[in-house]
DNA sequence: ATAATTGCAAAACGTTTGCAGTAAA
DNA sequence: TTTACTGCAAACGTTTTGCAATTAT
């Protein structure tokens, strides 16, 4: 993968930022500082960054995707209100694999934990609206 | 909910099928009876059979849905390679509750796990055409 | 009679792709 | 000089929606 000044600046934003933004997320914050840049450019080294291992794709169920500076193993937790993401380190979930192994024909090669939940910010919002 | 025949026959699709059928499998397969069908009315129908219980709505990874006539709390495991999609029952995982409340500020309200692995056809099918 | 439901077509959504031009090696 | 990369715009697959016509109650 050769350099290029796009490429530099959309792996930064992820990297510096904590929110797990989503591509447009990522164009919308770099389009003022690099107005000919591209959605397009955007996914493509998203993309490119999470295959060489650089960032890691969330797939959320949803059908979007989010993209994670922290490549080791890990799960989310996504807010039902406001959208936003968490990280969560879960132990190791023997009970799934071998639950795997006896029921199913399948051989497991990996699995996501898709957690959903209210973060803290829109408990405190709801609370104060309504009861 | 008013009776109408589409819903009926929509929702016998799925009850009748083993398969996790996409609402462009319901279409397709009602297409040859009912040939004034549209597709509009198949999501229209599988969404409001959700939202009324009488079938559970599985959202993948890759953005696309699928309908189970099975509407216990269970997990589904995703052919790498096919696509195809089988139930599994996980036992409860009292330790994913645990680490929500430890590790993070939200509030746990519910959580899908996501298995991809390669079914038994298709080990067998790759089988013979490579090591 | 009335309001839920339909078929149709268009639009929405997040994402990918073909292409001619640009820039890194 | 070569070829990976860019911007742009068009296309993609899945799902939703607006609307006039139909159908269940």
């Amino acid at each position: 993968m050769r350099y290029s000044h796009q490429r530099e600046r959309i792996f930064r934003a992820v990297a510096e930022s904590c929110e797990h933004p989503t591509a447009n997320m990522v164009y919308e914050q770099l389009k003022t500082d690099m107005p000919r840049l591209s959605l397009g450019t955007v996914y493509r080294n998203l993309n490119q960054l999470a295959d060489a291992g650089r960032l890691k794709k969330i797939p959320l169920a949803d059908g979007s995707c989010r993209f994670d500076k922290t490549t080791k193993a890990h799960s989310h937790i996504v807010c039902e209100q406001c959208g936003c993401v968490a990280d969560v380190h879960l132990p190791s979930l023997k009970a799934i694999e071998e639950t795997i192994a006896n029921e199913t024909d399948f051989s497991l090669r990996s699995y996501d934990v898709v957690l959903r939940g209210v973060c803290r910010n829109c408990r405190q919002l709801s609370g104060q609206n309504a009861g």
